[in-house]
DNA sequence: CTAACATGTATTGTTAACAATTAATGATGA
DNA sequence: TCATCATTAATTGTTAACAATACATGTTAG
């Protein structure tokens, strides 16, 4: 179980986004991160370097690291991706269900149901997010799988900067109705299900409102440890 | 135009893999990349952390870097996601076509005909290569180019292990009639057809032939320069 | 009071030296 | 002759010190 430094740095920052734990713009200095897990700033480096190239953060030259801030476009572009990638994943998810999965996806959505009456947003948004990547791992295509873990992260910074109404994550609702056609091995269904829902999720977003301010860092990526 | 060296490292080695100079398993020490970039070791490392991210390159522990090796599980994801993705770069560049485009990729098909009868493997590989990745830049969604790119070399890999007969690379023909569909802004056969070719892609595959021995570095890098 | 400028501080980028691990070589013994 | 083991060489991993760049503060002139 003994995991890399340089891993461990990249699931903290990832963990940390998936969370909103870090709003976009956040800088992201080598001294802090290097002195938070007690290692060297090479590896720092090295982990700021993998998540640069899954756009999660950016690299700007003499500059530092920041959590990427998506534009409009992107946002336009990122969900156009998962509807591409997520179309497939359910295709090839129906029918290939176990009693297992269908059960954790119940409990699952009964968990994010808690979590937004709770009010508390990590939750929400890890919830959601475990949602679609439980479906992904279900239809057992690692690219797949890896290409929506990077969409889901990067939507996450997209509903951090631009979501409209207070629904910045799934309608719990479709969700349940996703399950229902999962369970009942309906492919067509299940696809028409998926795409409706990721149109309505990027029909919540507003491309006016100013970006938020990045805050703190020990605060954020400690609260997840 | 003065880039950086690392992307200097990182473009030169996808693009030997992209022209099978770099066959799967060959080792990538740091000492010879840094020697032949003449940077130091930083540079190569943050390079191949950056190739890594990319599933180009496999990453062991103490051992070193090496051009990954895909299995037969791999290649199989590798091709569903590329179906999907081209499935929906196919849809968004129907009727977005400029002339140059088209014309672009008439001369293109001519290109890699050439090559082959020339027995010019890697520029046959790299206009096939091109073909594609010109078709995601018509589509116009950077998301799915990044995400296409990357497929596509991991697909030269795979090419490169288990391609049964002479056929390593795309039917010219069936470039032909695609490029044909597109100038005539007809979607549904624009899917159709890159469906198709996909899918004969990968039926020339056979995953029985052994792994090729990796060979030496600096000659396979600097053919290319 | 504002704007431009100069200084000092903090952060990133680079380099070299050292430690630790692995691969390779050759010797030894059955 | 083959397998095992010790030694040696080469490569990766780590660390620290230094250089260069950018940022922030405070100053000065208009």
């Amino acid at each position: 179980m003994s995991e890399l430094v340089e891993d461990l740095i990249v699931n903290a920052v990832l963990d940390a986004i998936a969370e909103q734990r870090l709003p976009a713009g956040t800088k992201l200095g080598e001294q802090p991160l290097s002195d938070l897990f007690s290692c060297n700033r090479a590896n720092v480096r090295r982990a700021l370097a993998t998540l640069a190239a899954q756009h999660v953060v950016e690299l700007r030259p003499n500059r530092g690291a920041f959590v990427m801030t998506p534009s409009p476009q992107e946002a336009r572009d990122v969900f156009q991706a998962r509807r591409a990638i997520e179309s497939t994943i359910a295709r090839q998810a129906a029918g290939r269900a176990s009693v297992e999965d269908i059960a954790f996806l119940r409990t699952n959505i009964q968990d994010e149901a808690q979590a937004r009456t709770d009010g508390d947003k990590p939750a929400e948004l890890r919830a959601s997010r475990q949602f679609h990547m439980r479906l992904a791992q279900i239809a057992g295509n690692l690219v797949l799988e890896r290409f929506l873990s990077e969409l889901t992260m990067r939507s996450t910074l997209i509903l951090g900067l631009y979501s409209a109404t207070g629904s910045s994550s799934c309608a719990a609702d479709e969700h349940d109705r996703i399950v229902d056609a999962l369970e009942a091995g309906d492919g067509g269904e299940l696809i028409r299900l998926t795409d409706i829902h990721l149109r309505h999720l990027e029909a919540g977003l507003n491309f006016d409102a100013p970006p938020a301010a990045p805050m703190s860092l020990r605060d954020q990526l400690l609260s997840g440890g």
